[in-house]
RNA sequence: CUGGGUGUGGCGCAGUUGGUAGCGCGCAGCGUUCGGGACGCUGAGGCCGUCGGUUCAAGUCCGAUCACCCAGACCA
């Protein structure tokens, strides 16, 4: 991609309005655009940011038999009544509206009453178990504050993925996959490091549900753990019974504040019962379908990767989901020429800087974008015939021959 | 929702006791520059968040309202 064929440039000053530090890289860097509080724009360099989280994270989850669906952010408010969750009072983050014909809609803040009264059409036998089907949909949430860029807005990216199996004990060993698919994801999306599995509330269907959290000091919620970090949990759970349970002292816990990018819950009935999704069993016995979900802000990963890597430069993308690999930097009519070449046979790995900018510029427009690599030629190293390769994340800069560049 | 703060060209800001709305960046043109956000000259761009009030006169004073930011609470 050439730069001078995009709408998009770069902002030398941060936007007043964001503190948080991916934010304002984010916006200065040409990522997204605020609409206004919690509601963010997401331009090519950005989309495309999103757009390899979620090829990450849907080849993880087809890997463990799951299967992709679309569903509507437009809701019915039918079924939701039927589990009370249509209701202010139970759920007060709603977004509702009429159809002019009348009546009302809501705007799916989730999607478990909904792809419960689907699989509704589906399921009739237990041959037809069990199901995973998963979607990237956008939720809207009504949030009383949004905050932190991307990291909590009103309007967002999910994957929200939900297992129909016939019993516990099924939808458990499918639960440890989906809890080992998730590993794999954060640590691809190269946040396995700073990344907990960690008990938090489950509400009434199950003891915890999981939660995956990020190390941040942005992040919204503290997280407490041992020493090894073997047992990590959400300070909502703190309680001396639970503590018990998992056999720590709160003495040798811990804490740190971490942003939540996966929680991972097991429904049980929750769901199936009120909305009627039931399967006959071998024995020709009705029986309500054990539930799971399964979820990951794909917006807000993106948000807390920004957060987690920046340094006071600007962004610094992990390679597997750089909108590009290179960004590609010619000094001289030679250079230039070639940079052509180079650019129209890998429009997909390289990002031209091809303005009329000087030099200087572009290396600093090279550090905010954060691409993993920088390459540079020039007369200079043409001469020598070269490129210069520098690493974002290390600095480290190579000449490396002419012949031996692949994108 | 509670407390604090902020709304003035695209972005960042200044604007004194009320008296013709300014600066920097960016943008356009010309010229010089060209490996770390260059420089000179010229130019375009603003109902000062919105509504109402006081006044001969309001960016400035008064009232209301909306929006945005931060901390907290909330997060099915």
């Amino acid at each position: 991609m050439k730069r001078s064929k995009s709408f998009v440039k770069t902002l030398r000053a941060a936007p007043k309005d964001e503190s948080a530090k991916s934010a304002q890289y984010l916006i200065r860097a040409g990522f997204v655009h605020k609409e206004m509080a919690g509601l963010y724009d997401f331009l090519p360099l950005g989309l495309r940011v999103l757009e390899n989280i979620k090829s990450i994270v849907r080849e993880e989850l087809n890997k463990i038999g799951c299967e992709e669906l679309q569903m509507t952010a437009l809701q019915n408010p039918e079924p939701w009544k039927k589990t009370n969750r249509f209701d202010d009072q139970e759920v007060d983050i709603w977004f509702k509206t009429e159809l002019s014909a009348g009546g009302e809609l809501g705007l799916a803040p989730t999607h478990e009453e909904p792809i419960t009264t689907l699989m509704r059409t589906y399921i009739e036998s237990y041959k037809d178990l069990p199901v995973y089907a998963y979607q990237f949909q956008t939720k809207f949430r009504n949030e009383l504050r949004a905050k932190s860029g991307i990291l909590r807005t009103r309007e967002f990216l999910m994957k929200d993925l939900y297992s129909f199996s016939p019993d516990e004990e099924s939808h458990e060993q499918f639960y440890h996959q989906a809890e080992a698919a998730y590993k794999r994801i954060y640590e691809r999306l190269g946040l396995g490091d700073c990344t907990y599995e960690t008990f938090a509330s489950g509400g009434i269907f199950a003891k915890f549900s999981h939660e995956f959290q990020t190390i941040l000091d942005v992040g919204e919620d503290t997280i407490y753990f041992n020493k090894d970090k073997s047992v990590v949990l959400n300070e909502e759970v703190l309680l001396p019974e639970v503590l018990d349970e998992l056999g720590v002292k709160k003495e040798d816990l811990k804490s740190a504040r971490a942003a939540e990018v996966g929680n991972i819950f097991t429904l049980k009935y929750k769901y199936s019962e009120p909305l009627g999704l039931e399967y006959t069993n071998k024995d020709g016995e009705r029986r309500p379908v054990f539930m799971g979900c399964y979820g990951i802000g794909i917006s807000r990963v993106m948000g807390v990767i920004a957060e987690k890597y920046a340094d006071d430069k600007g962004l610094v993308w992990p390679e597997n989901i750089a909108p590009y690999k290179y960004y590609l930097i010619a000094i001289g009519d030679e250079a230039e020429k070639l940079a052509e070449e180079y650019e129209a046979k890998n429009s997909e790995t390289i990002l031209y800087d091809d303005t009329s900018a000087r030099p200087g510029e572009k290396f600093k427009d090279a550090e905010l974008i954060g691409l993993p690599f920088r390459l540079v030629i020039s007369d200079k190293t043409l001469a020598d015939n070269s490129a210069e390769l520098t690493n974002r994340q290390t600095g480290e800069t190579k000449l490396i021959p002419l012949s031996d560049l692949k994108f």
